[in-house]
DNA sequence: GCAATTCCTACCATTTTGGTAGTATAATAT
DNA sequence: ATATTATACTACCAAAATGGTAGGAATTGC
């Protein structure tokens, strides 16, 4: 029962962002590497995920790197970590699970569950932890 | 984001048992193991965790197996799930957070995560899923 | 042209997950 | 007693996920 280094280090990113989003400059990939004590080489492969959700306006060469599209608070905790993690399920169907036996009687148990951790998730933004 | 099979599993087994309660017989690993369509083997793996908590009345020999020493709505599933699976906090400290950088203002985000998902597993028993 | 930056494609070590195998030990039915 | 049925214990293992790293190509600003 954890979630993985993946989506919190996307949320990490975002908020340096956010950070920096009053500025109006662009923030390189180096500069958060910096901040944050990760590798670029990881973070550019972290942000794979995030740049295919429209959220950065970005620019190449020097003084160039990511800046928000929009301003902290219309960024959801939830869809940041959802982007970022692939698998949306807490607790996806598996094989021995469904439907011969009664294993499935506690769907509803991670159903509810993955609702309750996404309602939480939905209900901060960036803007939240600036 | 994902809860390993582990805990699924024990709370399948545990679920087994609960269902079996009424009949105040013993319940072997391997009957659960037909039910469920999950290998002895690996019930008995998972079965190590769950043994600490002293959830059980065992016999061992012909006949023998296990049944819950208390009535299913004594059995938390959050205690289940926390018993199975070592690592209780969803988003447990790593070197590249804290303390240096500002990775560290997300942490009541995980935090309060965690909160929310314990409270959800703990106001549920077994009872709630027979 | 050069430096800074993103973009893209691989690769890889370690850990976790999801098991299996074999044997020892204990209790019970007969 | 002893054969049988269970749990208890120890060890091993393959595959997938996690958490990275490496190297270079493409693009842009100066």
């Amino acid at each position: 029962m954890k979630i993985s280094t993946k989506g919190r280090y996307a949320v990490i990113i975002m908020m340096e962002l956010a950070r920096n989003y009053k500025n109006d400059t662009y923030m390189s990939l180096n500069d958060i590497a910096l901040n944050s004590d990760i590798s670029l080489k990881y973070l550019e492969k972290i942000m794979i995920n995030l740049k295919k959700e429209n959220y950065f306006i970005v620019s190449k060469g020097s003084n160039g790197g990511y800046k928000l599209a929009y301003s902290p608070d219309k960024y959801k905790i939830g869809d940041i970590v959802r982007a970022s993690e692939e698998e949306t399920q807490v607790a996806p169907c598996i094989n021995s699970m469904c439907p011969k036996t009664n294993n499935c009687k506690t769907f509803p148990l991670w159903k509810e569950l993955n609702d309750v951790i996404n309602n939480y998730l939905d209900s901060k933004t960036l803007a939240d932890y600036l």
